[in-house]
RNA sequence: GCUUCAUUAGCUCAGUUGGUUAGAGCAACGGACUGUUAAUCCGUAGGUCCAAGGUUCAAGUCCUUGAUGGAGCGCCA
């Protein structure tokens, strides 16, 4: 007999037919009813097995955490709290499940613990929907651009260039590690290495994505992105997921639009496709809210955030413009800013952001327009700014409780600007040689930005650590699993 | 990398001013139970108090160093 999977039998409710499920024992009360969970679905069907015509040694091994198979009729369930149920006439054991050694327990267990036991943690309620939550976020993904005219273009994750200002890099190296060929200063000899040259994993895709852009118009990328830096926070990983959509002949606001409008997109087709894992992380949020004091508990449920977020314009406003709110502000004048706002020039802290999105405006919030001096070599230059003044066509998008989600810009198209520009950082012009090349062959205003996936889906599912929302997070110190 | 808090049973945590034999709830294990919903009820067992060193007549409790974890900050997506 053919399985069926446990969302199919949910959904159709085919009363009256014989059934063969397969799946991983969530309970097991009065020695009668198995909760069964295959994964396909956040719900459990419910077998009801005839105890007393069921040999006790196979019963013993029905156990929380055990896989097995039920064949039966489904009928219209005779209690309350489910409406169909399988009435047992076969039962078979695939694996037992040793409950004296099995970490997991039939109760709720701390995000920390499980973190620790990342193997398992998808077998929890909480894990299993937030990565069908993944699965269907990053499907929305494709679905936007796809339905948008957008190429998927897979970029290297070894690149060889070191010149992109991203941020520390992991060294991809074949060499001895022990005894590495040296040059005649005496420093490792990267010409004897795999490449002929020293190579590291990628930081972003978007420069390879600007040469696919200047052809095939509408491109994107969505692959690992790693980054060798020591961050210890709730929002950083050293290997995580980006989103790089890069559009020929966009400026700063039809890119503003066009993340916008994802965003939206993919918030929203999580609403509608996703709704039985969002009712138990929102109930997972409302439960953990109870021990919080009243004045930190959120005004709205998970699924009210997300659909403030697809029903509202996100505010926009330059950083200029952010300064001067933030110089007013009653924390800022108050001193209660850790960095005060002085003036104009310096970057924004995360208390400055947070201030902005949770406390200010209370909805996403997309700044533009930052100094040039504080933001990368390609971003265009604005036009009649004050010297000393320079300001790019940068955009970040701030979200609440988890910060800056999106950044983006429209690229400096100029030949001459952009040469001057990498001078002026000390960007190597000769290595970067093919990203200046579009520039001198039919170049044309381009714009693209970076969604971080991992952070995304931080959004979506209410979780608070990114480290539990990828299946095994990397990070200083770790990389078990 | 910096700041800060923590580490006691499988899990979550209590443990008073340093003082006799370190506790609870849940889980596990044994039993009961034919309409349960994190089932319930009765019973049993379960400890390198993170590690090393120190102070003291006496350390789970105080001090030092380290490890691990959480939160915040920086770097950013």
């Amino acid at each position: 007999m053919q399985r069926t999977k446990i969302a199919a039998l949910l959904q159709t409710e085919p009363i009256g037919t014989a059934v063969q499920v397969k799946g991983w024992v969530k309970a097991f009360r009065n020695s009668q009813f198995i909760a069964l969970n295959d994964g396909s679905t956040a719900n459990n069907i419910q077998i009801v097995v005839d105890s007393e015509n069921t040999d006790p040694e196979l019963l013993k091994r029905i156990k929380f955490g055990a896989a097995i198979g039920a064949i039966g009729i489904v009928i219209e369930s005779q209690g309350q709290g489910q409406k169909i149920e399988i009435k047992a006439s076969d039962i078979t054991i695939y694996g037992d499940c040793n409950l004296e050694e099995y970490p997991l327990q039939q109760k709720k267990q701390s995000l920390e613990f499980l973190r620790e036991k990342a193997h398992l943690r998808f077998r929890t309620n909480t894990f299993a929907a937030v990565f069908r939550i993944r699965h269907a976020l990053a499907f929305a993904v494709h679905k936007f651009f796809n339905d948008r005219g957008f190429f998927y273009l897979h970029t290297p994750i070894i690149t060889a260039s070191d010149a992109e200002g991203a941020g520390e890099m992991f060294r991809v190296t074949t060499l001895d590690a022990q005894k590495p060929p040296l040059d005649e200063q005496g420093a490792v000899d990267f010409s004897k290495d795999f490449f002929g040259r020293s190579a590291n994993l990628t930081v972003s895709g978007q420069l390879e994505a600007e040469l696919g852009a200047m052809a095939l118009g509408e491109v994107y990328t969505f692959g690992p992105t790693f980054r060798a830096e020591n961050s210890n926070t709730t929002r950083h990983l050293a290997e995580f997921w980006m989103i790089e959509p890069e559009v020929a002949f966009n400026d700063l606001n039809d890119n503003m639009n066009l993340a916008e409008d994802m965003l939206r997109y993919v918030i929203a087709y999580a609403l509608e496709n996703c709704k039985d894992d969002l009712a138990i992380l929102e109930a997972r949020l409302i439960e953990e809210e109870k021990s919080k004091p009243q004045d930190q508990r959120s005004e709205l449920t998970l699924t009210e955030k997300l659909r403030f977020v697809t029903e509202n314009d996100f505010e926009r406003l330059t950083y200029t413009e952010a300064v001067e709110i933030l110089r007013n502000s009653t924390p800022n004048k108050k001193g209660k800013f850790q960095y005060p706002i002085e003036g104009w020039g310096a970057d924004l802290q995360s208390e400055h952001e947070r201030y902005l999105v949770e406390k200010h405006f209370k909805k996403p919030v997309i700044l533009t327009d930052y100094p040039s001096a504080i933001k990368s070599f390609y971003m265009r230059l604005n036009d009649g700014t004050e010297p000393g003044k320079e300001t790019v066509r940068a955009m970040d998008i701030l979200f609440p409780g988890i910060g800056e989600i999106v950044g983006g810009s429209q690229r400096e198209e100029r030949y001459d600007v952009l040469l001057a520009k990498m001078k002026a950082m000390h960007i190597p012009e000769e290595e970067l040689y093919w990203y200046l090349d579009t520039r001198k062959f039919g170049t044309c205003p381009h714009a693209g930005f970076g969604l971080g996936f991992e952070r995304l889906i931080l959004f979506v599912t209410g979780m608070t650590n990114i480290r539990d929302v990828i299946a095994f997070p990397r990070y200083p110190g770790s990389a078990e699993f």
